[in-house]
DNA sequence: CTGAAAGCGCTAACAC
DNA sequence: GTGTTAGCGCTTTCAG
């Protein structure tokens, strides 16, 4: 099972005998150069280039002092929004010297589970996840582990410990507003993968919907989200409702791929039928017409998640632990 | 600098004095249930489940077992391509109880050595690279480390360890020939964010062209690929060559913002310009006309190289060390 | 099936 | 500026 590995790498103990000095003085120069002479430093830099030595984080998770790592929990790598995010984290992780590791769950609860247990198991000193939907025992390890965690990109009424994102009820609901403020009527709600952030984007479909009194077409599928669903959903839309006005789209991609089977079938838009898509991903610019779309911060949410979690592990108390970071609709010309 | 943290986690010493074993008992138990008796077995698993125990990896690390984790380097986390790569990569990993760490380097050879430090730091039984062109150092760190390495999606001439990927040279001149045999002479290469692979296919398309004794024209830029880049390098390439016929396109996502871009301008794809894209992704699929692009076998890529990474875990030695994947022309209507 | 002892490589704390 | 000691939590022997 567990097999040997690995020629042994060098040690600090290995450089320390070279030079002949002990390893604590070469443990001092690897963490701070200036910390021992100059003729010592010089000596246990050369022999460490010769030697190539590589850190080992095992003894440093032993001891209880902090690892410098934060772990990062993606629901996917397939989704732009969330390389945005990775890099508003890693520009605030970085400048304090941490590193990050990324795993990512597939937007399965079990797989977190998992994913949480191997992130913990490295002594991580802050978990940043994406989800607000956690198996219980993913909640026992999180507490037991006492670590800083935050939730991001929705905000859940209660958080673990810190929250920041933004409302998608109500950034769904604005978007949908205004296609009633236009005037239209039969709107219908494409939505796909149907995970948490899906689901609260459709309720505040559905709040505009009723608020205005109008019938609602939920087109939904389980499949994974990608640009030819946008054709498939269109057509379930337009058999369930043939007089379809409006669609919003749970993401730019089903989004685009609805504005491209438009463009096959000669409906115009936004004559015939109005889009919006949210994210506004950079594709929504490049099409004609240019993709009306929710405008969330994903990068910001990143860089303030990382903020948040370095203060709280670095001992600062916030009073406030839910950061609202809104949304803009970015005005296409699909609506 | 360093601070303490975290309220200490339960140990394998806590559980076993709970139920009054030694801990020796509760390892065994933790990494085979089975090998302990029942009563014991079942006392354990309560208190643990009470307790709420982590596993720490940090002494596993420590005692120069296998750590069961591979470490694998992505260039960017915005591109499908390597989702799907990862994903075949992780398929084959969880299959065998081997957990992944991922970490991506922005196509930056220092971040790689960075990264590369970073990931060897945790004992990683092996390393997924997807780059071909690595700093001295990073090469000296994976040679001291001893452990198997696998570099991915291309295919050089002499690996560090076992190379899996496909001929980006050959298939990019394959698109190119394609077009040149249609008949079609002003072509022009696409190419953003100049990196190896970026460059290999440029050498393909200058073979093709110069084969055939055609004027080469090399539209590029440093930016991060996107889709409105189609619409730039478009422009500047109209400028350049008004008698423009056909364009090869390093990704798809340039190739489609090309398409978009043609609409726009009322140029008629493949009519006036003929368009080839680059890793056949989705919205290629989406699109009209239809997008004519190399496909790429990057889920299989991830397959073949965890599948051969872990065979030299486990001590398997092969003849071979460059295998070849190859690649297909996905035909559409952009050509 | 279970236990005892040693040790992995590093750092904190305390000398000198 | 440098050395000494102890110990982190687990697994690997080797015993029983």
């Amino acid at each position: 099972m567990t097999q040997k590995k690995k020629p042994t790498r060098p040690t600090l103990q290995n450089i320390a005998d070279r030079v002949g000095i002990t390893k604590m003085t070469v443990s001092r120069y690897m963490r701070d150069p200036e910390s021992v002479s100059e003729s010592t430093r010089k000596k246990i830099a050369d022999v460490s280039e010769e030697l190539g030595y590589i850190q080992n984080r095992a003894p440093i998770m032993l001891s209880k002092s902090s690892s410098k790592v934060i772990g990062v929990l993606l629901p996917s790598l397939s989704n732009q929004v969330f390389s945005s995010f990775t890099q508003g984290i890693e520009v605030v992780t970085n400048a304090q010297g941490y590193e990050i590791i990324i795993a990512h769950f597939s937007y399965d609860e079990d797989i977190e589970e998992r994913k949480i247990a191997f992130l913990l198991s490295y002594q991580v000193d802050g978990l940043i996840l994406t989800s607000t939907s956690h198996t219980k025992r993913s909640l026992q390890m999180i507490k037991t582990a006492g670590i800083p965690v935050v939730e991001a990109m929705e905000l859940p009424e209660s958080p673990i410990d810190i929250a920041v994102g933004l409302d998608h009820t109500k950034a769904a609901y604005t978007a949908v507003k205004a296609m009633i403020d236009k005037g239209l009527k039969n709107i219908s709600y494409f939505g796909a993968r149907l995970d948490n952030r899906t689901q609260l984007r459709m309720e505040g479909y559905d709040r505009a919907m009723d608020e205005a009194n109008l019938e609602k077409y939920h087109i939904l599928t389980h499949k994974h989200s990608c640009f030819t669903l946008g054709n498939e959903l269109l057509s379930r839309a337009l058999s369930e409702c043939p007089k379809l006005e409006g669609v919003f789209c749970t993401n730019d991609d089903i989004a685009i791929g609805t504005i491209l089977a438009c463009s096959e079938y000669g409906i115009r838009v936004p004559e015939d039928l109005s889009i919006i898509g949210y994210n506004a991903l950079d594709i929504g610019q490049a099409i004609n017409p240019r993709l009306t779309s929710v405008s969330t911060p994903r990068y910001q949410i990143g860089e303030k998640s990382a903020e948040l979690l370095l203060a709280s592990i670095q001992g600062e108390r916030k009073e406030r632990n839910i950061y609202d970071l809104g949304f803009t609709i970015k005005r296409g010309d699909s609506l």
